[in-house]
DNA sequence: CAGATAAATTCACATATATGTACGTTCGCC
DNA sequence: GGCGAACGTACATATATGTGAATTTATCTG
């Protein structure tokens, strides 16, 4: 169950990210849809919080710094080592497509750094995008450091749907898959899971946190080399990874 | 109305940037005392929208880098400029008290940034702190920069209280301390909202924004100062403040 | 390795909550 | 400066939602 007036905090968070400047009631309400009395009560527990303000007379409500405040806290612990972000600042730069570090989170890879391609057709992908663990290059990338027991209790609560026409549609398909990408030193996806959409991956252990590298971007300028991409993603890890650390 | 699970979001938030591990169902549930049922749809919430995920197997959900994605995007719009901060910070030094920027939010006056004393004995104050406009120093503060009509429109919302022994009760009493504050040269507060807690507060405008500076502490420290205290208030923002403003 | 224990998840129902409607206030325009 | 329209606020009611109990899944212990 989705719990909606939570989910509206995020929403209307999101809204301030992208309108960046003060809103009132009103335009909040018609923005969303919502009715007025509900966006009230809504506003009134975030400024309550004090996680809103207004900024100046009648121009309307903006976040306070206390979400920066808090975020801050909460990522200044175990915050991704420095040169993952040079690495998928780099793979971008040298392949002109978006870059990204996965994480996992139960059936789904979660995206947490990401440096976006410059072109005018590119993947589109933000901090906290969720990506099915099974039907991606990226999520691959992380069931290959999983053991099998591990995989079996993933696979267990997977829905497998067919995305697209190469999605693997049973833990057969998801398995034969990994045993591929450990023969060919990567993992790959081409449309498993987003239309147009390929990429190469990697893992990416960084202590006991499993992680992978990924580089992704539309499967008609990366599907031709792709191995190269591979391997260009491999090498820029060999660069920039620390020796000393295990 | 409060919103429950809008509110929710936020404690558990802050939940996380309090213990900064990640935590399980169980361990939010108990801690909050929430239902694991009703824990686990927010989780679940909250995980589909791309802000938690599972840093590592079974060791429980923790907040993405997306809070502070966000969160920086949201703020660097019209950020503090930078010597309000240092503002503070050297009041806080030369003072060993609590020192505030301060802006208005209705009927009430925020914390937009802080910079807490060392003392052990000293005024706790965060970012999105909220206290009543009208019975604080910091609050009067930015009272004084508003039109007659303008506070008119504030003194109707308001609930007068009675805090403490000097809180202001009525709009006379509000309208005669800002009359001295202006006639002293500075805004004063002895316990008119919280206990024991004294503080200078002068108008600080910002292009066309309503801010104010604010020095806090016990009593029994700042009292006897209180002058100094307010004079060191205004030789620091003549001293940071750039002179090419209005 | 099996049994026990704890955690995570599902589901149907009672209840807290979102909202339609109505009222008061503020603002823009002539 | 007064009128009209838009905005903000309060409240009662229908309804979406939180929750206790039951089920499944995972983890610990001997």
């Amino acid at each position: 169950m989705i719990v909606r007036q939570a989910a509206n905090v995020l929403e209307i968070m999101e809204f301030f990210a992208q309108v960046k400047k003060p809103a009132t009631l009103a335009e909040i309400a018609d923005h969303f849809g919502w009715p007025r009395s509900s966006t009230f009560n809504l506003l009134a527990t975030l400024s309550e919080k004090g996680y809103l303000y207004e900024p100046r007379p009648r121009a309307g409500f903006y976040p306070t710094p206390r979400w920066l405040a808090m975020a801050r806290m909460i990522s200044e612990v175990e915050p991704l080592p420095q040169w993952t972000h040079t690495l998928i600042a780099d793979l971008s730069a040298e392949t002109g497509e978006t870059a990204s570090i996965v994480a996992p989170a139960g059936v789904m890879a979660v995206f947490i750094d990401v440096v976006e391609s410059q072109a005018a057709i590119r993947y589109f992908a933000t901090i906290g995008h969720r990506v099915p663990i099974h039907a991606t290059a990226s999520g691959r990338a992380l069931l290959l450091q999983y053991s099998q027991e591990e995989r079996d209790s993933v696979y267990r609560k997977i829905e497998f749907k067919q995305y697209g026409p190469s999605t693997p549609i049973s833990i057969e398909a998801v398995e034969t898959e990994l045993r591929n990408s450990i023969a060919r030193g990567y993992c790959q996806s081409f449309a498993d899971y987003s239309r147009d959409l390929a990429g190469a991956a990697i893992p990416l252990p960084i202590g006991d946190r499993r992680l992978s590298v990924v580089v992704a971007g539309p499967e008609f300028r990366i599907g031709p080399k792709i191995a190269e991409v591979a391997a260009l993603i491999a090498r820029t890890v060999d660069r920039l990874r620390p020796k000393a650390a295990a």
